[in-house]
DNA sequence: CCCTGATTCGC
DNA sequence: GCGAATCAGG
């Protein structure tokens, strides 16, 4: 296949709608990858669109780097060496279709509490007091992490989760006893 | 690992 | 001109 005027024209037309390259590779089909549709907006000087609704990653490359730099840190070895074989699977990633939706709003402050408050007690690490259970709820890494909270029973935690700490232990070693006691 | 675009360069 | 390979980054 090659770039009719006609495909150029669906090519320049999604691009700038915002659709990404591998998609534009798989509208046009025709195995085309999304490497020769990159390639083909370049070469028609529409690199550099306005900022899609789409398009989560990669808008780093805005300012050219040395090409003097970039040159040596990629040195090609071509053709060189006998290239076992692998590679056929490349552009198979892009054959999935994305929803166009997402609006890359942060979560907002209010948005936590309606989602949270109604999981009973949680608390966050700083409301967290030494009566309160601390037993983790969620991705420590995320913004909505929080503790247990609860009243604590014995140790850092409710009777719930003090349980749910210490009870595969025990369980361990009572199915080990009762297995040496039925044995 | 998934994806994004950018760049180089053999063909 | 084409696009795979590679880079750089979210």
């Amino acid at each position: 296949m090659s770039w009719t005027d006609e495909r150029v024209e669906q090519l320049r037309l999604a691009w700038m709608e915002g659709k990404s390259a591998s998609q534009i590779a798989n509208l046009l089909g025709h195995g085309l990858t999304r490497n020769a549709v990159i390639g083909k907006v370049h070469r028609l000087g529409l690199a550099g669109r306005i900022k899609a609704p789409n398009a989560a990653a990669g808008q780093s490359r805005a300012v050219a780097a040395p090409q003097e730099a970039r040159a040596v840190a990629q040195s090609r070895p071509a053709a060189a060496a006998p290239v076992p074989a692998a590679r056929m699977v490349r552009g198979a990633t892009a054959l999935a279709i994305q929803p166009q939706s997402q609006t890359l709003t942060e979560t907002q402050p209010e948005e936590i509490e309606r989602v949270v408050l109604p999981m009973s007690a949680r608390v966050t690490i700083v409301e967290l007091r030494e009566s309160m259970c601390r037993w983790p709820l969620g991705d420590p890494t995320s913004s909505d992490f929080r503790y247990c909270g609860s009243p604590t029973h014995a140790g850092p935690y409710c009777s719930h989760h003090g349980g749910l700490a210490y009870q595969p232990t025990d369980a361990r070693r009572r199915d080990r006893d009762r297995r040496l006691a039925l044995r």
